[in-house]
DNA sequence: ACTTGTCTACTTGTATACAAGTATATTACC
DNA sequence: GGTAATATACTTGTATACAAGTAGACAAGT
């Protein structure tokens, strides 16, 4: 059902139950419409009910898990319009950001920028793929701090799951390369303190995942309701 | 501590408990920093830890309860930056919406807006300014409804409760006469068609909160980190 | 006066038993 | 064969006992 990581150390229950469960379901070795076994889940990984069910509780507000009172819960489908709108929230929230960085970010923040970019293209150049959307995580992570938002980032992040299965299934080739130039373009437009290039940027650089849900649509159309 | 709520018919424990607790701490009968003991409130509702419990990780999540374990778990007092991050986020969001519903509303929808708007008027000419509060959270509710982002405004209300405890507390007596005829300008710029005014009026509707902190900041002063 | 250890009374985290509802298979009956 | 009642084996929701950690009171010793 789910695979049984490392308890890391000082972890509670809790996050290590949400951790195994959000990347099981998020890489897709749990496929939409599969049971969520509470107990089986607490034998699995070896911690009660307690725990498992917080756990639970939390993807069910990222919607990545549905419950259904006495009678199971279960890996949600992949929603049309959840999808929508969790790259509508994203797109505003982050066109918002880079036009405020556009005033306010120092020459210390746009190096860090520029570092990470290096390594994307690092790890691109090398076909380290799971690194490649790792460090995309980062980079837009790092414009929520700089930005002096990171509350906003723990929220707009809930709704993120969606779009980081639809990758997991996707295997548009190029999109990592667009990534990584529509990223460098992003911070140059930044450092150049041109809102309006930057936004513009921003808005399109987060209308990509369109082709992976076209994609996916088509080979997958199961798991979608 | 917190009042005992009559528990509904057909309301979960767990529902019942957060409903009675949110209001507690939105309309500031329970004071920032005040011990929100999950015994206590146990005893209090005549319900068990387990929904206590799952209501207060609901709540610390909309950073109006912090938790620290083994220690207990507050009231969190009213934090600048997370009023700020929230009223950046719903400006931003919600800003993005008119601009939308500028293209795609229908005359049905507008009407609605309209009945909704003359109720405003009734309960601010009555001066029942609780009702005042609730139709203006139900106009703002409806604008997400009509444009498909009803999981959007879910998110974006988690983040609400900070500007609710805000309004709670301020005596700015001019606000409900204000938000009103924002509503009304708002809806008169959808009608038109015309997303610059809508979103610029938007934006400054939802800037008003900022009368609402400086009173509070000045006569709460220790409700503030 | 001041430290230091200990005891007590809390706190949240976790495990587990039980309650209540649901879906399915099985059995009894016509 | 077909149908309805009934076990039965699940599910989540709730209650409760216990584990582990923290803070403060308080007394003993220096």
């Amino acid at each position: 059902m789910v695979r049984k990581g490392e308890r890391l150390t000082g972890e509670t229950a809790k996050v290590y139950a949400l951790r195994l469960l959000s990347e099981s379901i998020i890489n897709m070795e749990l496929k939409p419409g599969a049971l969520i076994s509470e107990n089986e889940l607490s034998r699995t990984l070896g911690v009660s009910r307690t725990p498992i069910r917080e756990a639970i509780h939390e993807l069910q507000k990222s919607r990545l898990i549905e419950v259904f009172p006495q009678r199971g819960s279960y890996v949600a489908p992949i929603s049309f319009e959840a999808v929508e709108e969790a790259a509508f929230l994203r797109r505003t929230v982050e066109t918002a950001i880079v036009e405020e960085l556009c005033d306010k970010i120092t020459k210390k923040q746009l190096g860090e920028l520029y570092e990470n970019i290096a390594l994307q293209e690092y790890y691109l150049g090398n076909e380290m793929s799971d690194k490649v959307m790792e460090i995309d995580n980062e980079f837009h992570k790092m414009l929520y701090t700089m930005c002096g938002k990171k509350r906003t980032y723990d929220l707009v992040r809930t709704a993120m799951g969606q779009f980081d299965r639809l990758r997991a299934l996707s295997l548009y080739s190029i999109r990592d390369l667009k990534i990584v130039s529509d990223h460098k373009a992003i911070t140059d437009a930044i450092a150049a303190g041109d809102k309006e290039t930057a936004g513009a940027l921003m808005t399109k650089h987060l209308m990509r995942y369109k082709l992976d849900k076209e994609e996916v649509m088509k080979s997958h159309p199961d798991y979608f309701k």
